[in-house]
DNA sequence: AAAACACCAACTAAAATACTCGGAATTAAA
DNA sequence: TTTAATTCCGAGTATTTTAGTTGGTGTTTT
């Protein structure tokens, strides 16, 4: 019942990039650097990220990454079911919200225990707005050289 | 991000216990048939369970399994901790409640999304007691003949 | 032309998961 | 008192997943 580090990982270049891309794209290297991150490792999450249409890039000398919306409407959730899957704590069709494939379907009082499960971890991080995080950053970093590099979301 | 076999197959024998332990104690390999695990594997959970203090067990023959407590005093969350460990999305002190051993624990952003999570899981299965899934259990089982088995705990 | 970058598809090592196996100790019943 | 049914215990193993690495191609600025 652990995130992997995709979805650690992952949220932290999110962030990252929306707390340093104001004027230019961030580049991966910049990116794996501040966050120490592998920069290989880290090309494969952004590139789920992109699919997701959570950030965009632009190619070759001087490109890299931005956010494709703004932070208030990109949530944690979105993010970390871009990296990791589906957040649903059991594989299970119906609690996923699509048809009982489970052939033990109406006999299958476990369910309602993982639905409950699913329901509190996808509501919890779909009202969290990326937005909440830079805000969250910005407060911690007050009265600090705003020129320096905010290497902040570790964990 | 999701639940182990460990979890899913231990809540469902401690769902058999407390549907079938009403005069016997019921042994690993009646558990194990109804239930369709490995008799072998569900002996390392339910000494999981057993060294929860959720389950007291009466060795010999004749013996088998029964709750330590009325199902209305075991929470699901007891159930999961006890089987998976603890149910936080990372492992990080400040987040299952300790001190910070955290190198960056002030400059750290994404705590907050744990944290978030973590409380959020944690209270849906506190709050859900074993009882209301045996409630559920004999709902589902309205009219049916009594004596018969209740393989009803799948997923 | 060269440097800085994104993009892509395999490949691999290490860790975790999901078991199995072989027994020893305990208890009820025949 | 033997036998069968059971819990209890520690170790071993196969499979899957995770967490990366490697070696390249294509694109854009300087």
């Amino acid at each position: 019942m652990k995130l992997s580090t995709k979805g650690r990982y992952g949220l932290r270049a999110v962030l990252d990039i929306a707390l340093n891309s104001d004027e230019d794209a961030v580049s991966l290297s910049t990116i794996a650097e501040r966050q120490s991150i592998s920069i290989s490792y880290l090309e494969q999450l952004i590139a789920k990220l992109k699919k997701a249409g959570i950030v965009t890039s632009t190619r070759g000398a001087k490109g890299g990454y931005i956010l494709s919306k703004k932070p208030s409407e990109i949530s944690v959730g979105e993010v970390l079911r871009a990296l990791e899957g589906n957040l649903d704590p059991v594989d299970c069709a119906e609690i996923a919200g699509g048809e009982s494939t489970c052939n033990a379907s109406d006999v299958c009082v476990t369910k309602y225990v993982w639905k409950r499960i699913s329901d509190s971890i996808n509501s919890a991080v779909n009202s969290l707005m990326l937005s909440e995080l830079v805000e969250e950053s910005n407060a911690l970093h007050k009265g600090e050289n705003s020129g320096k590099v905010k290497n902040d979301t570790m964990c």
